[in-house]
DNA sequence: CCGAGGTCGATGCCATGGCATGTAGTCTAC
DNA sequence: GTAGACTACATGCCATGGCATCGACCTCGG
């Protein structure tokens, strides 16, 4: 029934805002490091060669945003903006050494909130499974552009 | 294992934010209402008696932002401030006949947005699952206060 | 080779949220 | 009854994101 969407969106909406928030204030308080520019230096990671417009593909955010992000993370000396090879409109972003090396301990800091939020609030299996619907649900929004911002 | 965890997190954000970004550009397109604001009259209209300090608590956000809100709210006549019968410090927040009725119109225009993009992703028993596990999630994390802001 | 049109992303303006503060009202202890 | 602590919320300042604009650059047709 329709009840049931309505109250996952719900339910989906107040768990992404409680988690994400705590995880901005511990990662602020342990390494000065907002929970977006966290996900930023990831992402950036497991994708060489990612220019302006992947981040905010990626995350469903505007050109603008992103490029404010990235002004960011540069002044403080986590990225670098380098040279594309083939079209000078674009900047490559790469993790400085400083960069990699806050993002190794944030994400100690990461793993230990989510064990200590996420785990003990259901058995592995059913969280498993809640994975994989959203894995789901994410890759359809992500095919049809759902979401994505004009700028 | 670890990275489960890590992995929910990322595809619940990502879910997250495009399916709120697309209520809120549907939303505004159709009837001139903010997808927060909808949660709002929603909620409002689920309790009776509603405080700002009510709201924000659901919400998990801050006073100062809630306040703000209901401002926007009351400026577009959705929502009165009544006078509180025992506490002459806040307010009771109640919806107005426009109010109830944008929300009502506004449920359509959501539960079609729904049915569009979340229902086609999962079958129901998964969907249902899914729902089950956060809406057990949100208890947690709301009865241990997770991620509530200063303000 | 050139010009028209498209693309990338930096920037400015505005709306919104977080946090800090201010103010009025309430509660407690005596 | 009153002083002092506390609570609710309104307000101001700042950081961030969306959207519009703009300049630089690329690409394609001729």
């Amino acid at each position: 029934m329709a009840s049931t969407s309505a109250d996952l969106f719900d339910d989906l909406v107040r768990c992404e805002t409680r988690l994400y928030n705590a995880a901005d204030q511990r990662l602020r308080a342990a390494h000065g490091l907002a929970a977006s520019q966290f996900e930023f230096l990831r992402y950036l990671r497991g994708h060489a060669e990612a220019r302006v417009a992947d981040v905010a593909t990626n995350f469903a955010a505007g050109f603008g945003a992103i490029s404010k992000g990235m002004d960011r993370l540069e002044r403080a000396g986590w990225i670098a903006r380098e040279q594309h090879p083939r079209d000078r409109r674009s900047s490559v972003l790469v993790l400085t050494a400083a960069g990699s090396s806050v993002l190794e301990q944030a994400e100690e800091t990461f793993g230990a909130l989510l064990a200590e939020l996420v785990e003990p609030a259901a058995d592995a299996a059913d969280l498993a499974a809640t994975a994989r619907v959203l894995a789901r649900l994410r890759s359809a929004l992500e095919e049809a552009r759902v979401g994505t911002p004009a700028g």
